[in-house]
DNA sequence: CTTTTAATGTGCGCCAACGTACAGACGATA
DNA sequence: TATCGTCTGTACGTTGGCGCACATTAAAAG
């Protein structure tokens, strides 16, 4: 299977760009241009959180090399990942969706740069009702693919099939196939226990799948974990690729009507 | 707590009209005038599915009376809600967001009315970039809402937990509070074993809550029932509250205004 | 090189929910 | 009122994952 995401170059991880964004990579060059000058590199650290519950967002972020969670703790500290954004998406939908707050939270999962909008001018740019409109909204159905996913998939799943669908769809929105992860932060996302993540995780280290040390986990036989994982991480794959390969598409058109335009 | 939506007036049961649903009560005179000829109130009888994964879905459904269950089955047939909708709000966002299908599919669960719209109408419709759009964006991301919340709670919370979310969940998108529904098809929203249900709801008639009888199930202490939930219940509720009793507002101030104009 | 801290590995009793099987009981239809 | 299909109740062995406790080891810091 081809990776979710279109592989960065490797020259792009020390000269960062705006591009490496699958979004921002899409807009027609004039929408593009506009934007530019309002978006603003940040470091992301593992771990920050960009937004919580209920708290007024003020800024988007599009990830480039960084991956953010979207997840829900319970009053008494469960937590479970609902979605996960890499450079395929933007964090802080409820921005133009119009709620401004969500009841879940946004924290770094995997370090990295992100480029930051701020909220009023992605609202703005939502609202000329162009390509970056189109765009946004169909990430914001493969986001709701995403939850609904998971909410089959914490009901149904083992312990062991989720982990190889979380490593699956968060090794396709990275260069590398070597994550910086502690199990525990891996368990939290899932919301199981640490020693679940240790035993499943040993498991796929046997089989041969996977090599697990100390805040590292890589993947040495990609086919084996997309055997063992659950049908959730086809699914979600299959429809980001779709609902935003037809964008890509139509930008193609765009651009072949614009050079048309200007010959 | 105050239910989730305004009830409806008992006579409308017998006098269907389109301002039964929130969503297209809350148009603007002049927007609600130019939807009015192209609704059409159809009849959804009990387990009607409404689109199947991946089917180009036609129309939009906004429920009046019926209640309609958005839910994901998987390849070895457990099934999952990922959220209800009532007459709150309408089935079919993915007509205006871009998608056109979804993995997930949507059956009747409470037998109704709905009026139905073109679905090119609607998506013309959210393109004039009214209150329209706002209003069907704004439900859009409370469906979000209770999508993740289910996530959560399918992961921590028990199914006797579960089982109250789900009728108060429902009962708030009805008049009465009995509800005609057998275990088995609870069990299948819920994505659990029927005996499950049986169990669960056994307990909570004991405890006086609920009385259930075969195909039916109804509420006779509903404060026992909040107190029984888990959190999710609240969360789902009032996000679905805040987002829309907003555009209620404005709504009002957009008739005050147009009062203005015309005096 | 040692110390310290955080991450990982392992074991064990426990329990909610599962799968399965079957018995009753309601209600529609003949 | 008898029949039949469906829905509901009960029982029981099984199990995945939990909570807890503790040993071990890798990396970072002194």
């Amino acid at each position: 299977m081809n990776q979710l995401t279109t592989p960065n170059e490797k020259s792009l991880q020390f000269n960062p760009s705006p591009n490496q964004n699958h979004l921002l990579a899409a807009l027609p060059a004039q929408d593009f241009a506009r934007l530019l000058p309002m978006l603003e590199l940040v470091a992301m650290p593992l771990g920050q959180m960009l937004y919580e519950p209920g708290q007024h967002m003020l800024h988007a972020y599009f990830p480039t090399t960084c991956i953010v969670s979207l997840h829900y703790v319970t009053a008494s500290g469960d937590s479970a990942e609902t979605a996960g954004v890499g450079n395929e998406g933007v964090v802080g939908v409820a921005l133009f969706m119009g709620g401004e707050t969500t009841s879940s939270s946004a924290v770094v999962q995997t370090a990295g740069n992100a480029y930051r909008l701020d909220g009023r001018i992605l609202k703005q740019e939502f609202n000329r009702a162009g390509f970056m409109q189109d765009l946004l909204l169909r990430y914001t159905q493969a986001l709701m693919t995403q939850m609904s996913q998971a909410a089959t998939c914490n009901r149904h799943h083992s312990v062991e099939q989720r982990l190889c669908r979380w490593l699956l769809l968060t090794l396709d929105r990275c260069d590398s196939n070597e994550l910086v992860i502690t199990q525990e932060l891996v368990a939290s996302m899932l919301g199981v226990r640490r020693e679940g993540i240790t035993e499943a995780a040993g498991n796929l280290q046997k089989a041969g799948f996977i090599n697990s040390r100390r805040g590292h986990m890589s993947v040495s036989n990609r086919a084996g974990l997309e055997k063992s994982t659950c049908e959730c991480y086809g699914v979600v794959k299959k429809e980001i690729g779709r609902l935003l390969a037809d964008v890509r598409h139509r930008q193609e058109s765009v651009s072949a009507s614009q050079r048309q335009l200007l010959q």
